[in-house]
DNA sequence: TCGTCGTTTTGTTGAATGACAATTTGATGG
DNA sequence: CCATCAAATTGTCATTCAACAAAACGACGA
């Protein structure tokens, strides 16, 4: 283990900056935008509608791919903050990150606001 | 020839889902979410601040690439509707799609109420 | 009409990505 | 302690992507 909750990357430059108009995204934003730009993943996120909860099993089965790729594909988007992730004995459910992609819009249109 | 402009995109499958709640992303919304997810395009993004308009020469050579690198990149942030071209003479100046932008802001966050 | 300059397209190469099968890790329950 | 089940990791392969050089386009101006 090496990443998971804790990985904090050293997030650009300590974002002190109040200035409403970023050099550039935060690094979590451009994980977010990364996590969000592949089919698969966007319909994975569609089975989170109304906060629903699933295991990597059920996700992978409802999608269509392997439980492999599921938990691989997860793990991205974990890490661009759209879902989080409980442990319940052997059996890991994945929901949707609310905060995490409030703050990832948000910084998404200070971004856009920046350059348009 | 199958892009530039005129490149309408079937719009998904006639999608008159008016509904508030898309079983998915807008072809569209894809596409502009895959231009921002290169550091490469972001970078590029951040030239057009205050609606600044610039050619294809000094963009590349602003972001440090090759001219014919940048005519490409600059073909996927248009195809994203992220930004628009212009020409006058032989030179083609680029800059921010505002509306385009917009567009698909209001589209990624319907999407992102209906899976949060 | 030609040449030239800026842009686009084409071809190629190395790196990154998406998917799977197979293995390893972790948590229960016998 | 061992078997088992769910998830995560590893290894592999095919596909996609980013970048460049080189060639093709297109719009002037001589």
């Amino acid at each position: 283990m090496e990443q998971s909750t804790s990985e904090h990357a050293p997030q650009a430059s300590g974002r002190g900056d109040q200035s409403g108009a970023p050099a550039a995204l935060a690094e979590d934003t451009q994980e977010f935008l990364k996590a969000l730009g592949s089919p698969t993943r966007q319909r994975i996120m569609m089975l989170f509608a109304q906060g629903a909860e699933l295991s990597v099993g059920e996700i992978a089965e409802r999608v269509g791919i392997s439980q492999a790729t599921a938990s691989q594909q997860l793990a991205l988007l974990r890490r661009g903050r759209v879902v989080t992730s409980r442990r319940a004995g052997k059996t890991v459910y994945y929901r949707a990150d609310r905060e995490g992609v409030l703050t990832a819009l948000t910084d998404l249109r200070s971004y856009l606001l920046t350059c348009c």
